[in-house]
DNA sequence: TTAATAATATGATAATTATCATATTATTTT
DNA sequence: AAAATAATATGATAATTATCATATTATTAA
């Protein structure tokens, strides 16, 4: 059982309000989970009944339509909370979460986080903080699904998965995501997705390697993507 | 400076935690105001210090994009609270706050809503349960705007209008939206929008007189929205 | 390694939706 | 009430995007 004070991740997230004691509480109830890439931490309608931190690796949320389209609604990483909405609605899961790479996440239940709502502020206060953020996220996209074009969208999500996950050495995307799901990301056909990959790749403003993609000219993509 | 405990709305929003101490407290605090049809409650980018408790009337959130088009991401009623993201998250407004029709309001300072946040638990749940609930629907817009089509969302929409607002005594919608604004609630263009009223008039499922829409087939409108 | 399967890619086409033009009808102002 | 303005309506067309078909290339299983 690791001890929670140890772990850095807990600073980048709305746990990083617990005292010392609180940690120590917390690594005894908490219990640790190994997630291979492609397998789901809990599905729709599983009653969470905690939170998950995340230690390592990143994960989509998503929904099943009933057209068969997963439309992913948010990708979460290391050092981020997972299952909030879930626990604190008393609601069955209304997305999906599945690892996009093998990952370490603690599970931490539902008793305990109420116990530290009553008796930390800052954490219930963080914690109302994140929701809100994620809150305002949610109605961006939603502007962005509906006013901007699929081109624009794909421009605008090539930048944001460079800026949150980083590139590896030969430059590509860190985070790998199949076609299928980057079109799920922007809310589009993966065929379309894939044909406006191609136009990108021929107007040198991405690399395609494989699956692989290389981003060129984030100056340019950024400007059809009209983030100012 | 009328009694919070005499008001019946707060019965509908997180402040239904509050016992009788603390509304007497609030009501030496809150201030009302009356907003005519059209004016803003608040603006985007304006610092709201606190939050809003609707008394009467409907107001739509809604943000104005770079192209000039005005998305509408909620409506929000009597009963309702408004600002409490952009309070919590120590940020300006996001959207703003539009008064669909003449609306008596009562502004909460964000001091007072703080307080009570650390003295009444249950409040604080309330308050964070609320926020969960619009991040759950914001999550099922962006779906819908994503996966379906302009006319499922249209006819999605209306049976939303008269299921949340109710009807005249004449049948027709009881939310008096401008052809502009229904279009900003779908996510389309406003002849888009209009053309489609237009085929659902030919084919019987509503009525349209004057700027008045009257649902007549609401059964055969939940199967095109493909509501279960 | 070879076969089988899945993922990516591209063409052809159809469906959806936006845009622009222009009526028509309301509403407001003078 | 008449003129001016705004909202609603409809046609014509273009742009965007989805869908279906079919290659081509990777990946996995046998």
């Amino acid at each position: 059982m690791g001890k929670c004070e140890q772990c850095i991740v807990r600073e980048f997230s709305s746990l990083k309000a617990l005292n010392k004691d609180e940690l120590i509480k917390l690594a005894e109830c908490k219990t640790s989970h190994t997630i291979k890439k492609g397998n789901p931490i809990f599905e729709e309608g599983d009653i969470v009944n905690g939170v998950y931190c995340i230690t390592t690796g990143t994960c989509k949320l998503s929904k099943l339509s009933a057209n068969g389209k997963d439309q992913i609604i948010k990708l979460v990483k290391a050092g981020e909370l997972l299952g909030q909405r879930s626990m604190i609605s008393d609601e069955p899961a209304n997305l999906s979460a599945v690892a996009l790479e093998d990952m370490e996440v603690c599970f931490i239940p539902k008793s305990e986080v109420l116990s530290m709502f009553d008796n930390n502020n800052q954490f219930s206060m963080n914690m109302m903080k994140t929701i809100c953020g994620d809150l305002k996220d949610a109605d961006e996209h939603m502007i962005s699904i509906s006013q901007k074009t699929v081109k624009e969208r794909l421009a605008e999500t090539l930048v944001y998965l460079q800026e949150t996950f980083g590139k590896n050495e030969d430059g590509s995307l860190h985070i790998q995501l199949s076609r299928e799901e980057l079109a799920g990301m922007i809310g589009t056909a993966t065929e379309s997705c894939i044909r406006l990959l191609s136009d990108f790749n021929k107007i040198g403003l991405i690399g395609l390697i494989g699956k692989k993609i290389i981003i060129k000219d984030i100056a340019k993509l950024k400007r059809i993507a009209d983030i100012v």
